[in-house]
DNA sequence: AATGAATGAGAGTTCATTCAT
DNA sequence: AATGAATGAACTCTCATTCAT
């Protein structure tokens, strides 16, 4: 839960009692947090298109025009979505990733590591999908930061000889491969949009296929 | 062009002048299919988001109101989209892996004639990714259409011995992971949402992670 | 009255109880109509300002969304006010200038014409001035047609040896100065945006002014 | 320069590290001056629609609720914007009148000034003209200023024989027309809402209006 | 006296849907 | 069966004004 204590909370509403005295960029930026909360809830739990800026003043307790002080379109906060929380989600998974030695231990963990991080921030998964559509240029960045991180993780492994000699291309398209299996198996896996329970075979079949793929060995 | 004629034509308008002798019921297929028509194409081109009633029946040389002689609602053409045409891909893809003997073989044409599809008919590309949020019923029934019978397939590749020796739910997981990696490749390799140009290198990546894995053979 | 019955009749709303039959384009013009005359009647009374959609379709009892079926935008209608007002100005003044034979009558019954019109159409005073800030386009245009045919008017004079003998640079200063004198004093006449009373002194001032200028004639 | 310095500067923003040293009511002044001098360039540039609290506030560079501090409303300093440039335009022409001698120099000389004026300070133009839709009591307020002056000069004039002999009521109505003359010729040759290059030829054309009327002279 | 965030009414515009013709 | 005008709810965004700091 710490994880999400503070991007994902629903209990980030702007309290006008307020306990004590904040000065005025506290306040500030409370509210602007306030309505950038309520903005990743709603379009986590409704999809963007969903996400007026009424409701998510409302869901903020704030005033329709308060949201003009903080964002200059609707647009804008869409697009500061995915950026926010998939750093989050990046650090995330360094985080977890961090001592794994071997390539294929770094893979599950990252593998479980994204699972870990949706589920703790249901939130994420739709708002990662549905920027495709509505924040493409975030979307974009966002694919492309992962990708080349990635890339260069396997570029790294390859050269190590861990990885089988293949093409820069080559991996470029493995990297879209992995992102996408992740993606789908999140959404394969979800319930009601709201959690995602991913079972040790998945694991299994996902480390299967990365290390010997599907065909049958042939001395078994 | 055959595959496209059906659908993806540009041409099929309703012509108010027609050259006449039509029964009703032809004339009401030819209005119905026209709408259709000028929905997918809309949604194909623009997005969902911008295939707003108005447009599609002025693509359609039809009148507003024509629309709802048809179709009960603007969601209920959105269900329909990708059941049709989905139904026209599995056609097609299957049509293409006819023949082949081995897994290995029947992945390699199928994975093809997946691209092969969406190259001939680019919207389908879109239709199909948008609907998982504007189209959420049709999409889960599709999905659920593919990954079933692609299951069923490796299923009897592995009772076969061609594959290896998973559970049930493992294979369930690589389902999803196989289709994932086309979706995934097919939006890397397109170019201005109308070509899909794929090198033959992901083409190798995808098959040499279906037959060896990832790893480094020991042996190498 | 029977001037302003067409356009400026206060009564002119969209009756849905009409008395019989009518043409689907009869009915549709009259729609229109409804909302021009509306529209005329709230910029002639409160101003371009406050002639927002709301308040013109209220007047013109139909909801807000008909207007984008005979308008493109507010601007839109906005910029048809001035040219369709405008040209029945000239049409009366025309009407009225007929037959008189000097440059002086013409310019007499021209001037009393031009008061005529606007007493019969309060209206139009106010559309006409706010037009410069509100329809810039619509404005540049009018001005434009009167001025053009108002300095072709003063060049047949002055070749036909009624008028001075001025060059065509300063006729077209001095035909500023004569629409400028009419707006001016149908300014100063009215009376809360309603009545335009012309006193004969007016008259006497302007065609004055015309004839002799202003100076104490030397031998008198 | 020293006729715009006070009011048409583009420096007088408020500067918050001023070199000190002032008392408070000099302070407040240069604040209400700043504010002042911000919403007449505003207008005179983009309207009084355009000149928001907002806008008129970050151009002298003090906070939106400081306005409120000097001024009650918005429409509040635009009724003040035109007595007090009018007033500066009235002490300018006087000054430039200065020295004259016969109605037809005095003539000449105010109406060169009032066109020097509006080359100097290019907002007043603007500012006097949308006065009459955004600020109408002060439009009224300027304009009975200016015509009772202007009437009292016809008047004396008349009375010393320089002008023809006509009622009060007629010479009212011919300040009005000469009031309008300077107005529209200003707008005929204003160059983009910046420069009023007044053409020789139109001094000709007024100037032969006043003294010798429109008609050819009947020994010529 | 100066600040600037909060407010909420109101603006123009779009659009799925209805329904009389 | 086809039409297309009418509807009204919902949308994003602006702005004068207020007020606690």
């Amino acid at each position: 839960m710490t994880l999400a204590r503070h991007v994902a909370s629903g209990m980030a509403r702007v309290n006008p009692a307020g306990p004590a005295r904040k000065t005025r960029v506290q306040r500030s930026e409370e509210v602007r947090d306030a309505l950038f909360q309520a903005a990743a809830e709603m379009v986590g739990e409704h999809g963007y298109i969903d996400a007026s800026i009424s409701r998510i003043t409302q869901r903020a307790n704030l005033a329709q025009g308060t949201f003009y002080n903080y964002f200059a379109s609707r647009q804008d906060i869409f697009d500061e979505l995915l950026p926010v929380l998939g750093a989050k989600m990046l650090a995330h998974i360094r985080q977890q990733v961090r001592g794994a030695t071997s390539f294929e231990e770094k893979e599950e963990r990252s593998f479980r590591a994204f699972f870990g991080f949706i589920r703790r921030m249901p939130y994420f998964l739709r708002i990662l999908n549905e920027a495709e559509i509505f924040a493409p240029k975030a979307h974009r960045q966002h694919f492309h930061n992962i990708a080349t991180g990635y890339l260069g993780f396997l570029q790294k492994a390859r050269d190590r000889g861990e990885v089988a000699d293949l093409s820069d291309e080559a991996l470029g398209a493995l990297v879209y491969i992995l992102i996408a299996a992740r993606s789908y198996l999140a959404l394969r896996y979800a319930k009601d949009h709201d959690l995602v329970e991913l079972p040790e075979e998945a694991v299994t079949a996902y480390m299967h296929l990365l290390t010997r793929g599907l065909l049958k060995a042939p001395g078994s």
